[in-house]
DNA sequence: CTGAATCCGGCATGATACTG
DNA sequence: CAGTATCATGCCGGATTCAG
């Protein structure tokens, strides 16, 4: 009985299409995939490359998420030792988008999101004191 | 030395904004309570029962994230007992436009990703056949 | 009312070794 | 080359209980 495990959220358990997106890009690598096809085809290697940093395995995991979701297409090749492209399918390049609106930004109100932290993480640290200490 | 565990992914371990923001929208409330305080104020129990589904532990977890990156600011009322209020901030007001541009994608692709999955799993239950069986 | 403290299960990520 | 198998780890999310 298919003993194909639930790593990288496999499940279809969510009835709320946003979370259920988000569960997939909210995945570790599935967003620098992405961005590492976008607009060309790359090998099984090559992308664990291009990755850098990512496991073998949560990568085949990753790539298996987004292809079940129509987002990647595989395309093996029968040649002596077995060669695998992975390339974007249209329903992932209209996905980049809006991802990339949300990525612009991130980038853009980074520095306010740090220093936010920044505040927050100082002012956890003296919890009942209204003057500053010398 | 601080108590304050690692929830709800509190660090800054990361240096890639848009891995950072996709850690604090990926967590599974968190939209949801961006979404219950668009253009409104709710106390933390109106806020419990809007969301509805989350335990009071990882709303509050959630809340404090979100408090800490400057998206959402908390005001304490010194009344009897004593009254919390939330509300979203500027900054996050302006990530509203990228999340609901997303939102969008999500709900009109949701059936290509929903029949994408059904093939994909269907296609996984008979490994090695052609024909479909009667 | 608004949390904090504690305990727990489950799953994603990761390291390592093996294979067709 | 492109994975699979196995083991280990961390921590998120949830339930429950206590407190100011």
């Amino acid at each position: 009985m298919s003993p194909r495990d639930t790593e990288v959220t496999d499940q279809v358990t969510d009835v709320c299409p946003v979370r259920d997106l988000l569960d997939r890009i909210g995945s570790k690598w599935t967003v620098q995939v992405i961005e590492a096809l976008a607009g060309r085809t790359l090998r099984f290697t090559e992308l664990e490359r291009a990755v850098d940093g990512v496991s073998r395995r949560v990568l085949v995991r990753t790539l298996r998420a987004l292809e079940r979701d129509g987002l990647l297409r595989r395309t093996v090749h029968p040649t002596v030792p077995v060669t695998v492209e992975y390339a974007l399918t249209p329903l992932a390049a209209g996905l980049g988008g809006p991802l990339t609106a949300l990525a612009d930004w991130a980038r853009t109100h980074r520095a306010d999101m740090v220093s936010a932290r920044r505040a927050y993480d100082a002012a956890a640290a003296r919890p009942a004191l209204s003057g500053d200490p010398a």
